[in-house]
DNA sequence: GTGGTCTAGACCACA
DNA sequence: GTGGTCTAGACCACA
């Protein structure tokens, strides 16, 4: 898996890697039911504590992005949807950063000039 | 001064502040050379400690929001340009969001419509 | 044998198995001194490890809901009463959840509001 | 804080501090804003690691129990509705075992008599 | 082999 | 002092 820690950027390393397998699984590299390397290979991987890794599946399945089965490992799940999720998070951010900009009565135009 | 603390949202109370802070001067509530209230005064209106608004006005005169005059106390600095760096802030979240979308595949025309 | 397993669901594998079977035994479907399929046919059907189909069959014994002939495989057990015994579960099940509501201070009556 | 934990029963520790301050909540023996114990100090009490209850603090975070504050503590949630999210729970488990109760042809009545 | 839980203990940011 | 993250390693259930 084409995973890359950055150990000196402040983000938890767990948090590093739900980042990436989210990123590998919304630009389609990861198909559904492909099932993911296993907890103890990847902490070899990475160079990290299998504890980490295992954070780290956990709060992937917890958002359901995958699923796991008990001796068997993690799959990503087949939920297309993830991108529509995504999707709107981004309108959300985007619209608090247009009020943010209407607050401090900068325009909006401006600030969106040659973003298309 | 008009500072709430939401205790429930994770963020560190010293940020907390220091963004409370930042937008009372962008939204010009507060004027160049204002004084602000003192370290232990702030601490005790908002029943936290001391050590954790010092830590805040720190990283304000970091930014080049606030200065400090020993004896004295801390005062908004005059930088008038506060919100043009905002704004360039705002660009680049914007950018990297942007960049974003097209990793995903996400049309940027219906990402920001109805936003101008 | 129409059993269906669900690796999504959290649930272990022998468990779905042993579930299943109970709930055919209970609704009829199969009918006692019935062979099973043995444990390595049913472990091809189901795409699982044989073992895990052998701690099923082992724990459906232990429950009495099959017997197994050493040599000719595993029957459904005779047992009537396995309906009745469902039926035992299944009020110590509600009286647990009264209990329950009671402590939360939660009315029975409504609770159970339009469920007979 | 009133927890006992059970070794010999299966569920894992971490668990049974969920459960148990779920509970303590639920039926109000904690009030909202109430602090919890120190993640150290109950570790402490109950003669069990500091992982282990950050394990438990940090899932009844995330299902919205409890809030917490870096470097102060873990609070209460004041979320009066607790109850009535319980109370749904409660509901949809009866009505699974009502259905569970007619594909084995038992009779509601008969399985609801004296519940009231 | 695979994931889940737990211990013992360290180090860091925050208050 | 308080929570959050992480390491190193053990033990267990499950497949």
């Amino acid at each position: 898996m084409l995973i890359q820690l950055d150990y000196r950027d402040g983000t938890p390393i767990y948090e590093q890697i739900v980042n990436r397998i989210k990123k590998l699984v919304l630009i389609g590299a990861m198909a559904p039911d492909e099932p993911l390397p296993s907890v103890r290979s990847l902490a070899v991987e990475l160079a990290t504590n299998p504890n980490t890794v295992q954070k780290a599946y956990a709060e992937l399945e917890r958002q359901g992005v995958i699923y796991t089965v008990k001796g068997r490992g993690n799959f990503i799940s087949g939920d297309k949807s993830l991108v529509e999720v995504k999707k709107k998070e981004m309108r959300e951010q985007l619209m608090a950063l247009m009020k943010e900009a209407d607050e401090l009565g900068i325009d909006r135009k401006e600030l969106l000039k040659g973003l298309e």
